[in-house]
DNA sequence: ACCTGAACACCGTTCAAGT
DNA sequence: ACCTGAACACCGTTCAAGT
């Protein structure tokens, strides 16, 4: 249930001069790190050029000596969240598998963080975190001796399963209230999808198991190919 | 190379007595299919209320009388696109694989002809199609001896796999300028991104390919799990 | 070099009204 | 039952201007 807003809604005037003063000039930092906090606190639909500004304590059109447009603000912020801090430890070398799990849970946790970024990603330019993961997990699969005429499918494939099982689980993220009424509704259907129903496929919330268990199953493919 | 429109922008007056007449009247299945038309034309930002309204001839009002809003649009319009006449000829039965993969590359390839459809997908409401695909698959698995603990893991990887390959698909389908662009942009980042560079990861265009040969992946590992 | 407000061409939706 | 225009509270971005 949605917590309603008590008091009213402040018009915001122009700068109020409360605190006329002592904002840090804008700069492209300032501006990234203000967006994945909207992105973050209101999801995509909250991102807009006028609140950014707002939050920043700048006028709108401020931003655009920064920036060229909207699409930049988000590009950047997708690959501000993006960035991967390599590997642990000198991993254990030779277990590739480990290796591209630790990868792949990594880059999913970090989605997970920030749920507006998965459904973004596919969209937007490949900015150079995400050039450097695909260049990561491409060198652990060749170097565990995945031909190079299927290393291709191999990095897609992987990179689907993150993509996918990261945007259905924030897809499905809803409620106790949700929960109940599609309980109810799928009791209502259950004639209709037995099988869905009989493994509560749309109940099941074991996101981590699913892709676990998703993930071995590629890696069980990826392993009699090599 | 955007080709320049020729001619000026007819500023459109709100009905020009040229067709006065003869637009049958308003309908969900009208308004569903103008949906699906302006989304195949123009994208998901082409899809307006007004814009919808002024195809079918209607005030823009009007549309309201018979959907509740615009969200409601865009999930009928996204299950209007997903129908699936059922499995062909009565598949050889029990070959699980030929009809995993016949009901998988159909479920692609419809979402390929309407590219705005798979970005969709996860964030709107399940509808009756797209249900009756869960249910469909689900069902092939079961009856392949997937045991019921893993049954979920591997319909949402499966989901996922088509979801991934269309996304991803759709995004990558850039024209042959682009192609040129990301080809010199690439060779430029080539020490810092070897492998990537070396296997052609994004400019390879063999997506029918990467998407079986994933897809074989995932069913070789299902398999040893029987 | 950096910031700004006014203005333009759009949005989705509420409301009171028409037939 | 079905359709409508005016109005409201928003958008992103261009432009000419300020410091």
């Amino acid at each position: 249930m949605a917590a309603k807003r008590s008091g009213a809604l402040k018009k915001r005037s122009p700068r109020p001069a409360q605190e006329p003063r002592n904002e840090p000039p804008l700069s492209l930092e300032r501006i990234v790190a203000a967006a994945v906090y909207l992105l973050d606190a209101e999801g995509v639909a909250g991102l807009t050029m006028r609140r950014l500004a707002d939050r920043l304590g700048a006028g709108t059109m401020s931003l655009y000596w920064h920036v060229d447009n909207k699409g930049d603000v988000l590009d950047l912020a997708l690959d501000a969240v993006l960035e991967y801090p390599g590997p642990p430890q000198p991993v254990v070398p030779g277990d590739w598998r480990a290796e591209v799990v630790h990868l792949l849970e990594h880059w999913r946790a970090g989605m997970l963080r920030h749920p507006w970024s998965a459904s973004l990603l596919p969209g937007r330019a490949l900015g150079p975190n995400i050039l450097n993961r695909l260049e990561l997990l491409g060198g652990i699969l060749s170097r565990a001796g995945v031909a190079d005429a299927e290393l291709n499918a191999a990095i897609w494939s992987l990179w689907n399963h993150v993509m996918g099982a990261t945007v259905t689980r924030a897809s499905f993220d809803f409620s106790e209230d949700d929960r109940a009424a599609a309980q109810q509704r799928l009791a209502r259907l259950g004639e209709r999808y037995p099988t869905i129903e009989r493994s509560r496929l749309l109940l099941d919330d074991d996101w981590d198991g699913t892709f676990r268990k998703g993930l071995d199953l590629l890696l069980d493919g990826l392993a009699t190919r090599r």
